[in-house]
DNA sequence: GCGAACTATGCAACTTGTTGCATAATAGAG
DNA sequence: CTCTATTATGCAACAAGTTGCATAGTTCGC
């Protein structure tokens, strides 16, 4: 149910149509709660059926017709409520570490291989967030001070990353 | 398709039953790779359709009767496959994450109690995860060696987020 | 011998997430 | 004027994951 709670809060901080909240979810919310398009619009629609969100045709604007959604009394209440209750721990389902649980079958090369390969990634993401993190120092709102502290933490996951990765390169040799 | 192959993994240790490969997913395996027994049990189904794996009736136990599953030589071969070719990167869906994104709507009491909840879990699995690594730790095993180099990145893990709790903590006051 | 706890396997229904595709308006390059 | 890229919404089919329940053998205390 969290993909509905993630999309109010994403339309708490501005309306939005299907399509802004999937590059939104792309770049900001979405580096901890991942969506794609698909399940964005459908779960708009269900929103929409159950009176937590309304739209508007936008106007005056270029391209195609868009559909610009906006929290209802209602969403604002089950979002509030939704904040307030204690969360989920997280499910982790991590590829590269059943890879190396089951590391002892290769050799190193290919171990190293797949290390220097999440290096790369880890390594990108965390300029990533340093580089939007810059960004949003520029405001001192309420929200960017919040939203910076959500980035610290994909900040300091990617340094553990980088720390495991570069011992667990050491220790294969 | 990694559920899959974190069974063949689990499976490549040791043979066992689809009841010990959901205890196994409890423990081990099951802190980067977690799934139910019913994800279990029907993987095990397809994976015996498709030849990598084969049963056998356990003989001489307490208890009901159990299967016991065992990699074919097609099983080892696909895992072995799938071990060397580059991990996915790992999908972030994190509750608290959201929630503290959402947090410029909440007052510092409701914060507070959200991150202490987190605090007492992430303090708990980085128990669990030193407890089981000193047991490993008696071993000098190479599959010890690799099922410790796992535990290890939980262990930093939770290691940064109980350093950034403490600063999201000091930081809403 | 009875009931509770534990071991063990599994079905059915549902929700969530993924993949591939279809459609259409507009802007800009050439 | 046509072609391509971008914006924008959506359906259909499928795969993965969750929830709740059913079944049954074994062990152990009483």
């Amino acid at each position: 149910m969290s993909l509905r709670y993630a999309i109010l809060t994403s339309l708490a901080n501005q309306p939005a149509s299907g399509w802004d909240l999937a590059r939104h979810f792309g770049r900001s919310i979405g580096f901890f709660w991942q969506a794609s398009h698909q399940q964005i619009y459908r779960e708009l629609r269900r929103l929409d059926d159950d009176g937590l969100v309304r739209t508007e045709e936008a106007t005056g604007q270029r391209g195609p017709r868009r559909k610009v959604y906006h929290l209802t009394p209602e969403g604002r209440e089950a979002l509030l409520n939704w904040l307030q209750t204690p969360a989920a721990e997280s499910v982790v389902r991590d590829e590269l570490l059943v890879k190396v649980f089951g590391g002892w079958q290769l050799e190193p090369p290919q171990l190293r291989a797949l290390l220097d390969q999440a290096r790369t990634d880890h390594t990108d993401r965390l300029a990533q967030y340093r580089e939007l993190d810059r960004e949003l120092a520029q405001s001192t709102s309420r929200k960017a001070r919040f939203a910076r502290l959500t980035l610290q933490r994909g900040i300091f996951e990617e340094e553990a990353w980088l720390k495991w990765l570069d011992q667990a390169k050491a220790e294969i040799g």
